[in-house]
RNA sequence: GUCCCCAUCGUCUAGCCCGGUCCAGGACACCGGCCUUUCACGCCGGCGACAGGGGUUCAAAUCCCCUUGGGGACGCCA
């Protein structure tokens, strides 16, 4: 069996979103999982909304998820020749003609058969007519008339279209750049694609290219035509689901890994398994249990699998990865081995790394703000008595298990349950009522730091 | 409108190809409990689905047909 090869093939018009990174990541993991080869190409050849910015933004989502490609980026705006010659040979060999037809014509007669209730399809009046260049013309292929096109996706099995659903589609722009069809047809073909795995969309576009590779005498690849993502609504996810680019994820603070295994678990599945390394995911995935039908995409699933690998992720590594979110609050970088212990007490209680920042961010902040309903319930005069007998009793040399002495001695003196000591503490130590370990706390903060809250509270 | 695709808990899905082991399994979410200095984590338990209708068959979530519902495509965008 020749090598296997897979592509993905983003055009630079905007930020690889959710379904595109779902595409690239499944190209990918059949490439990686049959040793193929795994190529990117630039589809860039609407220049007014292709830019090198959104290229490059490609190409940093790919690199944050760790899909490497094979080899340097294709890219479509340096191949025009190709296509040049191809849409030439085409016409020479009368399998594509020119079209004088204007666009706004065109336009008019779509919406007019459109209402009459046909399929708004090319009527093929130029089809016949050889016709030659001429400014404002295009090469539009001479598709067939009859029989049917179809093929074995590897998705969704038998799908076959009648060739008289098709019409005579344009190759070639009126500004002399070639349509997609065309150019993805002779990139995949020259480019030695085998298997071609995009989304489901683009399955009325496969019987044109199809006919294109046997007009072009091309060999077929194989087709895998992946389900959409829908939103809650079970619409096309887009921007009015929430964030959508890949990008603003990590942002938000989510790890690639989280990412990577939820989309791929979005669609595809390996029994009951819901955890997935991209290592484990490149020895199991399989096209074959790819499900045919769209999927949701459910937020609160990647929160949860975000959370699983913050939790997996050794405080070393997390340290490094929650600290730009506190620095971009301004605080001021504490030791790292300070920093890793107080991530390692928000780490089992925050879905994203921003949150993770957000739960922390008490130890930084030089008095906490009180939470203002929190402070009415809590502060109230006999646990202010209480707070005050405990600063009576620090000193310089107490160690949380001191601390903890203390506190249980005070409750127990005052026949009150350990809650009713360590809330008020709590609260004047971080601002909150839920927080990490009070114990922990008071080991990290120090009686320095503790004092000072103390007092601020003790007004 | 026309064509194409799809259909198991609210969501992601296992099972469907090769009908019986499925009064349908797992996960997220939700609810309850345990743990506990709070919040989490963790553990235990609960709620919850084969879209509807016809066939075929001794037997259908699994095969066939229809209906309904959903999605997609219909560009000189990709």
């Amino acid at each position: 069996m020749p090598q296997v090869v897979t592509r993905f093939a983003p055009s630079p018009t905007g930020h690889l979103h959710i379904g595109g990174a779902r595409t690239a990541l499944f190209n990918w993991l059949l490439a990686r999982r049959l040793n193929g080869r795994f190529v990117l190409r630039i589809e860039d050849t609407d220049a007014l909304r292709s830019t090198k910015e959104f290229t490059a933004a490609i190409l940093a989502a790919m690199t944050w998820l760790k899909l490497d490609w094979d080899g340097e980026p294709i890219y479509q705006s340096h191949r025009l020749n190709l296509y040049r010659e191809a849409i030439d040979r085409l016409v020479i060999e009368g399998r594509a003609y020119y079209c004088h037809c204007r666009p706004e014509e065109l336009d008019k007669r779509r919406k007019a058969t459109m209402a009459a209730g046909g399929k708004p399809k090319y009527d093929g009046r130029c089809r016949d007519k050889n016709l030659g260049p001429a400014p404002g013309a295009v090469v539009r292929f001479k598709g067939p008339e009859s029989g049917k096109t179809g093929w074995t996706d590897l998705i969704k099995g038998p799908i076959i279209f009648d060739n008289r659903e098709l019409d005579d589609l344009v190759l070639l722009r009126q500004d002399g750049q070639p349509t997609y069809n065309l150019a993805v047809v002779i990139d995949d073909a020259t480019m030695g694609i085998t298997h071609i795995i995009r989304g489901d969309d683009h399955v009325n576009n496969t019987p044109r290219q199809i006919l294109l590779y046997q007009a072009l005498d091309a060999p077929l690849p194989l087709f895998a035509h992946v389900p959409m993502i829908l939103g809650a609504d079970k619409t096309r996810l887009s921007k009015r689901h929430g964030a959508t680019s890949v990008m603003a994820y990590k942002e938000m603070g989510y790890l690639p890994a989280a990412i990577a295994n939820y989309l791929t678990r979005l669609g595809w599945s390996h029994g009951d398994q819901e955890i997935f390394s991209l290592k484990e995911m490149t020895e199991l995935f399989d096209l074959a249990q790819v499900g045919r039908a769209a999927g949701v995409f459910n937020p609160e699933k990647l929160n949860w699998l975000n959370a699983y690998y913050i939790k997996k992720t050794p405080p070393e590594t997390l340290e490094k990865l929650v600290w730009p979110y506190l620095e971009a609050r301004g605080y001021i970088r504490p030791e790292t081995e300070e920093l890793k212990k107080i991530i390692l007490t928000v780490r089992e209680r925050g879905k994203t790394l921003a949150e993770l920042a957000e739960k922390a961010e008490f130890y930084f902040q030089d008095l906490p703000p009180l939470d203002q309903t929190a402070q009415a319930k809590f502060m109230t005069p006999d646990n202010l008595t209480l707070l005050r007998e405990l600063r009576e009793l620090l000193h310089n040399s107490l160690t949380a298990e001191d601390f903890e002495n203390i506190l249980r001695h005070l409750a127990k003196e005052h026949g009150v349950k350990l809650g009713a000591v360590t809330q008020p503490l709590r609260l004047a130590l971080t601002g909150r009522t839920a927080s990490p370990g009070l114990f922990e706390i008071i080991d990290i903060l120090g009686p320095e730091k503790i004092l000072r809250r103390l007092n601020a509270v003790l007004k």
